[in-house]
RNA sequence: GUGGGUGUAGCUCAGUUGGCAGAGCACUAGGUUGUGGUCCUGGUUGUCGCGGGUUCGACCCCCGUCACUCACCCCA
């Protein structure tokens, strides 16, 4: 048996550097007022199709849907953003705080064919605010995940940006775009055909060969902005400039989800092949009313999480597992009886105790206290329950020194407080 | 969804025009009867990814399948 395509296990060998990121995310992300959530894996998928877009590929072909064994129409989460907002309408959150600032980590489903940086379980940290229409926000938090990225020793990332305009200007844009289009539809596939009507700005978006070339000249959303996208788009570049958030606007930047305006960003690396995207999000004013709830400005982003880990794990910075406080080898029935008692007490105040319960050697426990990189040792056998003196060795000096059995826990206790 | 590469011990990988399946690491036991990290000696481990086919005989050739991987595509 085996994991199913794309399905993987993250082995206890690889979770410190999973711990570490999540530690340093919440760290940073609370000092930012960010509050965690926690939702449901599995929504309705009207949700999704609604929110995403219907024409996108993440609805068309890649969501794990299926129909509950009442006929309802259900969907593995395939990104995160929807199912807060689902969240935050459906508790009325608005009402108690008109600003609401979430994260939450977790995994996202999506079939495509695994690569990579590319997995069908991946897991992704999102963060999202409701309520907040400044652009300073927008600014913020770029520069919030660049700190983050920062924090975790990497380099030779860079920021995109581009703005995708709003309801208010995209009628001229489309307009632009459409004639455009038609003046080239010879030259694009099925898809873009298709998606002319439906959704003509993902067209933007193919990646097909002669689609490209054809749409090299193609009109940009940075070029249609209203006045007032025009300048929260610059006051988001001048607030990024003034922080020392480097970042280059990308007018090709366009997303594969229908619900973003005005500000969408791509954190991009070179370090994962083709996955370039570490990092991605964006304004999604009209999402918040789409899915049922008051007309209120809303902004995320989602940080793949298993492409960042490999980034770090291809740095020589991987997190070491804390060397062992104690390890306590007892030779025979008697000793081993104590020792139980012993490594229970030890580890209960917090002192990593191990012990081997199988009867070993003291030479093969030796070496299995040094695979531990065990700080002591002590030795109790027939001879040091006899004599009553319970030998503790230093692993590193070699020296060796013994304590009574009525002694030995009061002296453990104080030579690991230091 | 399309195309290429790979699949042999727990790990990293050799291997043979088709003729008994290998190394290093790891694990394990010894090397003065109870003292580790180095060293020495021995030992264990395999449906050779899985299923068919060809053959006297297949880890090797053929077909299928699953998984991994790279690119396309998509995105985080």
């Amino acid at each position: 048996m085996q994991t199913i395509r794309g399905f993987r296990d993250i082995l206890p060998e690889k979770i410190l550097l999973w711990q570490k990121v999540e530690k340093e995310a919440t760290q940073l992300f609370t000092a930012f007022g960010f509050k965690e959530i926690r939702i449901p894996i599995i929504e309705k998928t009207q949700l999704f199709a609604r929110s995403i877009g219907e024409a996108t590929d993440i609805v068309e072909k890649e969501m794990y849907t299926f129909a509950d064994r009442k006929g309802e129409k259900l969907t593995l989460r395939p990104e995160g953003t929807a199912s807060i907002v689902r969240s935050y309408v459906q508790h009325k959150m608005y009402a108690s705080d008109p600003v609401r600032k979430f994260f939450m980590i977790g995994p996202m489903f999506r079939r495509e064919r695994p690569q990579k940086g590319r997995y069908r379980q991946f897991y992704q940290i999102d963060v999202e605010v409701f309520g907040v229409e400044s652009a300073y926000i927008d600014s913020q938090l770029i520069f919030m995940l660049n700190e983050l990225f920062a924090r975790l020793g990497l380099t030779d990332l860079s920021a995109h940006i581009n703005s995708l305009g709003c309801p208010e200007c995209r009628p001229d844009f489309q307009k632009a775009l459409l004639d455009f289009l038609n003046s080239k539809k010879d030259h694009l596939c099925e898809n873009c055909l298709r998606r002319m009507n439906k959704n003509p700005l993902r067209i933007l978006d193919c990646k097909g060969t002669t689609c490209k070339e054809a749409l090299k000249d193609a009109p940009a959303t940075l070029d249609h902005l209203c006045k007032g996208c025009e300048d929260h788009f610059n006051t988001v570049k001048t607030s990024l400039k003034e922080q020392g958030v480097k970042f280059i606007v990308d007018k090709t930047l366009v997303r594969g989800l229908d619900y973003y305006t005005r500000t969408a960003w791509e954190i991009q690396t070179t370090a994962l092949g083709a996955q370039s995207a570490v990092a991605g999000g964006g304004r999604y004013d009209g999402l918040v009313k789409e899915v049922g709830g008051p007309s209120t400005p809303g902004i995320g982003f989602a940080i793949g999480f298993d492409r960042l880990v490999e980034i770090m794990e291809q740095m020589d910075d991987i997190p070491k597992e804390e060397p062992l406080d104690l390890f306590i080898i007892a030779l025979g029935d008697a000793a081993m009886e104590k020792g139980y008692h012993w490594s229970c007490q030890l580890n209960q105040t917090g002192i990593r105790t191990e012990i081997d319960f199988r009867g070993k050697s003291l030479k093969a426990l030796m070496k299995r206290a040094n695979k531990f990189d065990a700080r002591y040792v002590l030795i109790a056998g027939e001879n040091e329950l006899t004599q009553d003196a319970i030998i503790l060795r230093d692993m590193n000096t070699k020296e060796q020194v013994s304590f009574s059995s009525e002694t030995l826990m009061p002296e453990l206790t104080n030579i690991f407080k230091k």
